[in-house]
DNA sequence: ATGAAAGCGCTAACAC
DNA sequence: GTGTTAGCGCTTTCAT
């Protein structure tokens, strides 16, 4: 018989090589938990547990972890946890246009930052309110395992729709509030901006109203609404039509002084306009002052936005505030709780919106 | 002995659904390859071949994956795929803001189209020009293992950029160019958008120049810039600074008035100011006008950023335009060159700006 | 508090 | 053109 001590000279594992080897395949180095633990002398698990649930394992092992982390310069492979885990923790969020002027971004910003504390990442995709490649859009999205959806523009495509209803993932559509929810749906409606802003001028002795709306579906429900408010108050007589203008989008400062113009030369009786944006309603208050009109005397000009130089304007503008930072966080907080399973498919939240009083009406 | 038949009634491997159930774990209905490739008759790769080069299967079979994806509603995991073959498809970019009024959004928008058609998507994280968690924030990032980095805001720990340097992964710094490229740098120089501005308002017969900054990074360099290019051409005394004001960050219209009314009160013969934005440079218009200062012929005003907005102000405004898009293309491109190894590290490339000529100046 | 074994869903590599 | 085998790096589960 040998020894016992035989047994040590011949280790059933072969001793590996103490310091990690670059990886085979792609890119950058790769040192894995295992290297980690390796030069921690703790297994995997350990490490994985230092790393993901840092109060459950002894202050020792922790540190020398964090000594074995730090010298192999371990970069954490998420995607190899979450595979397994099935858990992404990420949401995708669908916007119409992140560009520079983009209305939604500050909704997404905060939207963001409220789902960043809860340990979630939002991946942003563009759907350029293009219907066409929804589907595919769609299905890319969902390829990432995405733990829940936002849609803040609309998505059209009835198959697309379908598809997200099947999935049956936790979604939220944002911004506006318009038709069945495929799951959720917080925002606020856009026609009753219309409405409201119509009511506004009429309470203020208006009798001749117009409007200047933006050619996308946003836009045009506002103006619907105006349109058909300013209706039911008698503003116009049965077959004829309350005086508006489209502007293509994205809306411009010399749209508001074009649509002024081709509004106040058709109509000179026009005593109010409600308009798409600030910047169109901008326009429309240099267009005012070109001609002579005085505002809000002879002409009221509502914005829509309160875009941050609205207060500043020479009179300061009466506009539609939308809290977009709430409407983020609140975006955020229910699609974790149907993420959660806190809150039921079918929930819809208004959070409204605000008509500020200033000078222009 | 027991005859062949009963080799039959008793198989080694039981047979399975030929419907797949729903995942266990978290979420949705988790149909894999394995399901479709058992309802398509077919094996697994097979599957994987039609859906990630269809070119190499033949139609007939093609067809068949098709038909199994469609029935059994099939959601591709590319999380699993991105896992085992290491290509995870994803750049991450930092910026340090994405609300609605961030100038780096259209860059960032034409970036991650450029992106799309290559087949990477972009993560957005926001770096808030916020040094303290940078170090997180960028473990963060990596943790998810992108192919490449673009940084839009500059990252400022030292710690932080060492961090990226020993990474190693293909990284980009875009919009600003200054000081060494840890890697890669596509943007421009903003001390020279100063220097430019300075120089352009010397050519127009302007001997008192001022300039109202943001007092952030970028508008401090293009404030520094402009003081020095001033110095330069003689255009004060020994010991006598250039005007100058810094408003905070965002800069609003306001600020452009508020600015303007201190330097003017400070220095009555001031004929030229060079401003942070062009909706500071629109703010410094109404301000003049409401001095009875005509614009130009007193006081010349340039802007920057060329906004939507600068063509349309009364006189229109003479600015500096950065083709974001163009740059947003150019980040794309450079990054998408160092991942696949055509680019070597220490690229640099300047995509230089415009001063366009309007009636301001 | 820590470890060992198994396997998530997919694709690389090779065989036919 | 298609199938087989193995294993990516991690976490789940169960054991100690």
């Amino acid at each position: 018989m040998r020894p016992a001590s035989v047994k040590h000279r011949v280790p059933a594992v072969p001793p590996k090589a103490p310091l990690p080897r670059p990886s085979a395949t792609a890119g950058t180095v790769s040192v894995t938990l295992a290297d980690v633990a390796r030069v921690a002398g703790v297994s995997k698990m350990t490490v994985s547990r230092a790393l993901g649930n840092p109060g459950i394992v002894s202050e020792a092992t922790l540190k020398r972890v964090q000594d074995a982390i730090a010298r192999t310069g371990y970069v954490q492979n998420i995607l190899a946890g979450a595979f397994r885990s099935n858990r992404t923790r990420l949401i995708t969020c669908l916007v119409p246009t992140i560009g520079a002027g983009s209305v939604f971004m500050d909704a997404v910003q905060s939207m963001s930052e409220e789902f960043k504390v809860a340990g979630y990442q939002v991946i942003l995709g563009q759907c350029e309110y293009d219907a066409a490649d929804e589907e595919q859009l769609v299905e890319g999205m969902l390829a990432r395992r995405p733990e829940g959806l936002v849609l803040m523009g609309p998505v059209h495509s009835a198959k697309a729709r379908r598809r997200l209803g099947e999935v049956g993932i936790p979604l939220v559509e944002a911004w506006a509030m318009a038709g069945k929810p495929i799951d959720s749906m917080v925002g606020f409606s856009h026609e009753q901006v219309g409405r409201d802003a119509a009511r506004y001028l009429f309470s203020k002795e208006r009798r001749r109203i117009a409007v200047i709306a933006t050619d996308e579906p946003r836009g045009i429900l506002r103006e619907q609404g105006f349109i058909k408010a300013a209706r039911k108050l008698g503003l116009t007589g049965r077959n004829e039509p309350v005086p508006h203008w489209r502007c293509p989008t994205p809306s411009r400062l010399r749209h508001g002084r074009q649509g002024a113009a081709l509004l106040l030369d058709a109509h000179p009786d026009i005593d109010a306009i409600f308009c798409a944006t600030d910047l169109v309603a901008l326009g429309v208050l240099i267009e005012a002052r070109s001609r002579g009109l005085a505002v809000p005397r002879q002409l009221a000009v509502v914005g829509f936005g309160d875009a941050d130089f609205a207060v500043d304007t020479d009179p300061s503008l009466t506009t539609v505030r939308v809290d977009s930072q709430a409407l983020g966080r609140r975006v955020a907080a229910v699609l974790i709780d149907r993420i959660e399973g806190v809150a039921e498919a079918g929930y819809v939240e208004d959070v409204g919106f605000t008509l500020i009083e200033r000078d222009s009406a």
